[in-house]
RNA sequence: GCCGAAGUGGCGGAAUUGGUAGACGCGCAUGACUCAAAAUCAUGUACCUUCACGGGUGUGUGGGUUCGAUUCCCACCUUCGGUACCA
């Protein structure tokens, strides 16, 4: 042992044997599997699971994998069963469209891009249980995929208990029932949580292919080929997620998640409260529906609004307006959502030759159709408020309509303002004093009352003479869950030549992709599926023919419920078994980007939900604490006309940076990774170099884990450097003593920094872990020898971040087994005894001098101490001694004047 | 525009129930080792001033509260992220 130590002293740190040596041991005596023991107290930490693209691992995915490492490590030596998988969200587009221009099947460059990043995250030493790992690409999974989609589909959402329950359960009104099949049918999928419909989708002309919201830039053109894109309408399968927008608000609040990511889930659900109004149609029994929150400023509607799509526009646009109200609305339905936005200077509109009458004041108001009305929000309609709304303002200005003050702002403004608002020549949205509104015939009046009881008195009063009522919007709209793509989950529905639609039995899933020649899309928008003609026909044993639906599930699918395949990956008889859920769920710990703030974290609760109210699941939100992981950025240049300069056509000369071909000095800025800029860092490039170990410790050390930080170099070097001190002093068996008692100093310091490393890592502040870490290293290399126990101690702190290094040095310690079980230390109390506090004494606030005294020294008594203290005098002369104050063991200041 | 986060040495950053600003690391400087370099080791390193002791200034800007403010309050500036005609 002494001789095998020797040599391995006499090299320098030789990281690469090392860390093979351990990533080889790991993986025969799969030291990280983890079992089912529910008689032991759980912890489920996850990462989000990467798509495996072809360019591979990133510098940006070690950092929360590492984070999620280290307390995986921390929390099975502190005697958890940790959960800690790894997985793949497979599908996508990248494979689909390698592809259409090689004819290699997806599944194969998925497949090679999988293997790559195995290789890669297995190189940096993470410890996943392999065993659990998982491929949303993989029939065995995504046939529980299916399963869950059928699973919404027979699903309602009832409002009365704000649970969703089986479709088999809803009863459906007997006047449904008395009009037949067909409109029992349809009552029956108003209220499913997936159904087929008609939807707008993004259509390249130029590729002949449906884009994602995503692949649209925002001058509306696609991002692969520069061509402007359109919006076609398509059948797709769409899901109720509204339904839950109250669940998925109450939820956010037990949830230990950052509070911005919980603000933009909660602006993404977006809940107002308003009112609904009903305007008569003047000459005409219809009536116009609109959504306001600000149903106090009804006195002040001058005109409506309806969205170009609106339903009644065609009828009650009078002949003479005919011609350019369909002009305009035809020219809206051509403009994309993006040209409607880009264009919010300018408003737009068309007045239909209609008046509705305002039920307050009994007046006649011209209806207009114009696109800043949005035909999915509300009602689609808007009675206009120019006074107190902003857009309403400036589309009046823009048509001359007549603006009415009903709100004045009294103390609120400036009286030049104020007079301005009066006269209605500004707008004024904010709480006021309401004037003009009151109507003695209708019995109502809420003029000098202030925004909150006009918003309460109207509305009673809407109620009352049942015009209008007291209503609840969200922005969150239907997700639309269906893309043409091949490369995704197929779908398990059928539909029929009479026009039924069925879902696929349970024990026919999963329903797999067929093999296709060519991956090019199907006519019309369809996906190459619709090519498929073996796989696509259906024929049922009445001899009814059917087709199978061609579209696939988004992305989205495989990641909203792939944290319960981890519990039981390899079941086939159901999703996972019940009691293994029961035992593992929630997930304790959920590291990833902030750039899964809304969509997957939003989507995932909504099917955990659904999933609960079916008792599938035990828990009603799946992730308890969620953090997210900063970006990693990387040094870039800039001339001063703001030109980017790549980094190898800079030159550094005393601290300035120069362009190497010019000499034109230029500025270090932050910048993303980017090819062009050549500043992107391969993590293979960094073990080769300094070690998996180094990558790891340095991604922690650069600073607070959810920050955005840039990526140094010669911070690698810096960490590098500190595992090489801590080699060289503790792998040296020298330094390394047997049976002498610890130095006291040392022992303090080790037993203090056992206390602070846990709580860092308790806080997921591993970068303070690390410094402490170093100073402790630093206190034993010049202290020249610790004892054995020590240096065990600090080996078994430092292994949750260098994980290879520590089973190094415990091995020379003379263990036989891993270090990843031993117990975490637990810090003496003994050992951190202070006997005296070196205080800091101030005069009037600034720090002058230090004085040791004793711990326990009454304040009286320390009062006294810094009066008669000699270096006192200076600070003191010619000045009297108001006030001192004492903070034991934190501070003294006297206050002299 | 709205919502959120953040501004601290040459650089990454540390310190907040208000109590020694700059831990730790990089970089830099000096020294040791070396024929030399690298690596390693030691010492120093916020800025101004002073030979030195010391003194002054200092946490984006301007005010305020306090014995004491990086930390709390008010106003503002800048950067980043999200969102955008949601009635």
């Amino acid at each position: 042992m002494d001789h095998l130590a020797e040599t391995i002293y006499t090299m320098e740190y030789n990281f690469t044997a090392i860390e093979q040596k351990w990533q080889q041991f790991w993986e025969k005596n799969k030291t990280f599997k983890t079992s089912d023991d529910t008689s032991r107290k759980k912890y489920y930490i996850l990462d989000m699971f990467p798509y495996p693209s072809g360019a591979g691992l990133h510098v940006g995915h070690p950092e929360g994998y590492t984070a999620t490492d280290i307390v995986s490590r921390y929390k099975r030596m502190k005697g958890f069963n940790v959960l800690h998988p790894m997985g793949w969200d497979a599908f996508g587009l990248p494979a689909e469209q390698y592809a259409i221009q090689t004819g290699t099947h997806p599944a194969v460059t998925t497949q090679k891009n999988c293997d790559n990043f195995r290789r890669q995250i297995k190189s940096l030493g993470l410890s996943y249980d392999w065993d659990r790992e998982i491929n949303t690409t993989d029939p065995r999974y995504f046939k529980w995929t299916q399963w869950i989609f059928i699973q919404l589909y027979n699903t309602w959402f009832d409002e009365q208990q704000q649970k969703g329950r089986p479709i088999s359960e809803l009863k459906v009104p007997d006047n449904y029932k008395s009009q037949g099949f067909d409109n029992k049918n349809a009552y029956i999928d108003a209220k499913r949580l997936a159904y087929y419909d008609n939807a707008q989708v993004w259509w390249c002309e130029n590729c002949k292919i449906v884009c994602a919201n995503e692949e649209v830039l925002t001058d509306g053109t696609h991002e692969k080929c520069g061509y402007q894109v359109v919006k076609k309408n398509l059948k797709q399968w769409m899901l109720r997620i509204p339904h839950y927008a109250e669940r998925l608000l109450d939820g956010l609040e037990g949830l230990d998640w950052p509070e911005g990511v919980k603000d933009m889930q909660k602006n993404w659900i977006g809940r107002s409260t308003g009112a609904e109004v009903h305007f008569p149609l003047a000459g005409s029994d219809k009536s116009i529906e609109v959504y306001t929150t600000r149903p106090d400023t009804l006195f002040g509607a001058t005109y409506m609004v309806l969205a170009p799509e609106h339903e009644l526009v065609n009828e009650i646009t009078t002949p003479e307006h005919r011609q350019t109200v369909s002009e305009y609305t035809r020219a809206a339905s051509l403009k994309s959502e993006l040209d409607r936005t880009e264009l919010a200077k300018e408003k737009t509109g068309v007045f239909t030759g209609s008046y509705a009458i305002n039920p307050l004041t009994n007046q006649q108001i011209p209806v207009w159709v114009a696109d800043y009305v949005l035909t999915g929000y509300g009602t689609g309609a808007i009675m206009a408020v120019p006074a107190h709304d902003t857009r309403d303002f400036d589309f009046a200005k823009t048509f001359g309509l007549p603006v009415v003050c009903i709100l004045d702002p009294e103390q609120n403004t400036d009286n030049e303002s104020r007079q301005k608002i009066l006269e209605g020549n500004m707008c004024w949205p904010e709480d006021g004093q309401y004037i003009n509104s009151a109507n003695p015939d209708k019995g109502i009046d809420i003029n000098g009352l202030n925004k909150e009881n006009g918003i309460q008195k109207i509305v009673e009063w809407l109620e009352q003479q049942q015009i209008g009522k007291a209503k609840i919007n969200y922005k969150l709209r239907d997700w639309l869950f269906s893309r043409q793509r091949y490369w995704g989950e197929p779908f398990p529905v059928i539909h029929w030549e009479d026009g039924e639609i069925t879902m696929l039995n349970e024990n026919d899933l999963p329903l797999e992709l067929p093999e296709l020649d060519k991956y090019e899309p199907g006519a019309n928008g369809e996906s190459p599926l619709a090519n498929a003609d073996e796989w696509l026909i259906v024929t049922d044993k009445n001899g009814r023919k059917g087709r199978r639906e061609t579209n696939t599930m988004p992305q989205w699918a495989g990641s909203c419920w792939y944290y319960l395949r981890y519990i039981d990956p390899a079941n086939n008889e159901a999703p996972f078994n019940k009691a293994k859920e029961n035992y593992w769920m929630p997930v304790d710990l959920y590291i990833g980007g902030a750039e899964h703030a809304v969509l997957h974290l939003l989507y995932s609760r909504f099917w955990h939900k659904v999933l609960y109210d079916l008792g599938i699941v035990s828990t009603d939100e799946p992730f308890q604490k969620l953090y997210n992981q900063g970006m990693i950025l990387a040094f870039a240049y800039e001339t001063s006309t703001g030109a980017k300069v790549a980094t190898d056509m800079v030159e550094e000369k005393e601290g300035k940076f120069y362009h190497i071909e010019n000499g034109e000095e230029v500025q270090q800025i932050v910048a993303k990774m980017s090819k062009s800029l050549k500043n992107v860092v391969n993590p293979d490039d960094v073990v080769e170099r300094y070690g998996a170990d180094s990558l790891r410790l340095y991604e922690m050390f650069m600073g607070p884990l959810d920050a955005t930080k840039p990526w140094a170099d010669q911070g690698v070097k810096g960490v590098f450097g500190f595992l090489g001190r801590v080699y060289r002093f503790f792998a040296n068996l020298d330094n390394i003593n047997g049976h002498n008692k610890e130095d006291a100093e040392v022992l303090k310091l080790l037993h203090q920094t056992i206390i602070k490393v846990e709580s860092d890592i308790e806080n997921l502040k591993f970068n303070t872990a690390i410094s402490a870490l170093m100073v402790f290293t630093n206190l034993a290399i010049k202290k020249g020898k610790v004892c054995k126990e020590t240096a065990e101690l600090f080996t078994q702190i430092l292994s949750p971040f260098a994980p290879h290094l520590g089973e190094e040095l415990w091995n020379l310690y003379g263990h036989t087994g891993s270090i990843t079980y031993e117990p975490w230390p637990i810090a003496n109390p003994e050992f951190l005894k202070e006997d005296t506090f070196e205080y800091p004494v101030s005069f009037n606030g600034k720090m002058r001098f230090k004085l040791e005294l004793p711990i326990d020294m009454p304040v009286n008594e320390i009062e006294q101490e810094v009066l008669n203290n000699p270096r006192s005098e200076k600070w003191m002369e010619q000045k009297t001694v108001r006030k001192i104050i004492v903070v034991p063991k934190k501070i003294i200041n006297v206050v002299v004047s």
